[in-house]
DNA sequence: GGTGAAAAGTCGCCCAT
DNA sequence: ATGGGCGACTTTTCACC
């Protein structure tokens, strides 16, 4: 990972629609050392893969909501099962365990403040182990990028 | 937006490599009508783009923390400054304004603890308008997909 | 809205340096 | 390690149903 490569990694995440020859010629590189490297990068899994984004709200999803999850038990076996069971609902699209007051936040994705009460109600509390949930709404999106400086 | 369209998303989110010719194939379509429903989506926004994912953990972002801010004024103009100053900022992630105790969550990204008192002092807290920031460490990233249930 | 062929362009991989 | 060249494959366009 020298600063050719880290240009290169720059050059994919602001300009995804470039070609190989393309971000070669702005490294000074021509497309088949700029590809081998690119190869390599993915091959140690410094870049992921490549994923299409979907506008949520056009096709639905008007809000976003952050919801604090506290659960009952600690052991070993509720963590495991709570994650499991978090991963499997396509309406939580982020999850994170925490230090602090909550054991996890969630992002979930909603059409309305009506359905997240139909999800919270249905799905988010009665997830294995949950004792409490604070949920808060996103009123805007000012910044979600997957964008990491290099 | 029918149901072929919807399944052509969800192939397109769920295995991003596939050719349009593949996908067509999977949904009763040759090519070209295949390819017409892909690039018209694109046109009406509901795909936004095609990005790579870095690993932020393979280039020493270990540690993302959730950031809950308060302001001190919530004049228009305080607002606009710090919605500005937090895109400009590339450790941070995502930022949302919400309902509830606080006005802001945002995502940030560091290499560790100790980078992000750093962070914190030089930078969030004296980002415009600032009052209050409280701070929680994620442990474990257990989900964070980009997939949209469609 | 659909098909199929053909053009343009990119990628992936050989080899030489 | 880099650069050049070439075949294979994909995307994109076109003529037509």
């Amino acid at each position: 990972m020298d600063e050719t490569s880290r240009r290169i990694l720059r050059l994919l995440q602001k300009e995804p629609e470039l070609t190989v020859a393309e971000i070669g010629q702005r490294v000074g590189l021509s497309h088949t050392p700029c590809w081998r490297r690119i190869k390599e990068m993915e091959k140690l899994g410094i870049i992921r893969d490549r994923v299409i984004r979907i506008d949520p709200k056009m096709v639905g999803y008007d809000v976003s909501v952050f919801c604090f999850v506290r659960l009952k038990q600690h052991d070993e076996e509720t963590l495991l099962e709570f994650e499991r069971a978090v991963r499997a609902m396509p309406e939580v699209v982020q999850c994170y365990s925490m230090t602090g007051e909550h054991d996890y936040v969630l992002r979930v994705l909603t059409s309305s403040v009506r359905q997240y009460e139909e999800i919270l109600k249905k799905a988010l509390l009665k997830l294995p182990g949950v004792g409490f949930v604070n949920s808060s709404f996103a009123l805007d999106e000012l910044k979600n990028t997957l964008e990491v400086p290099v």
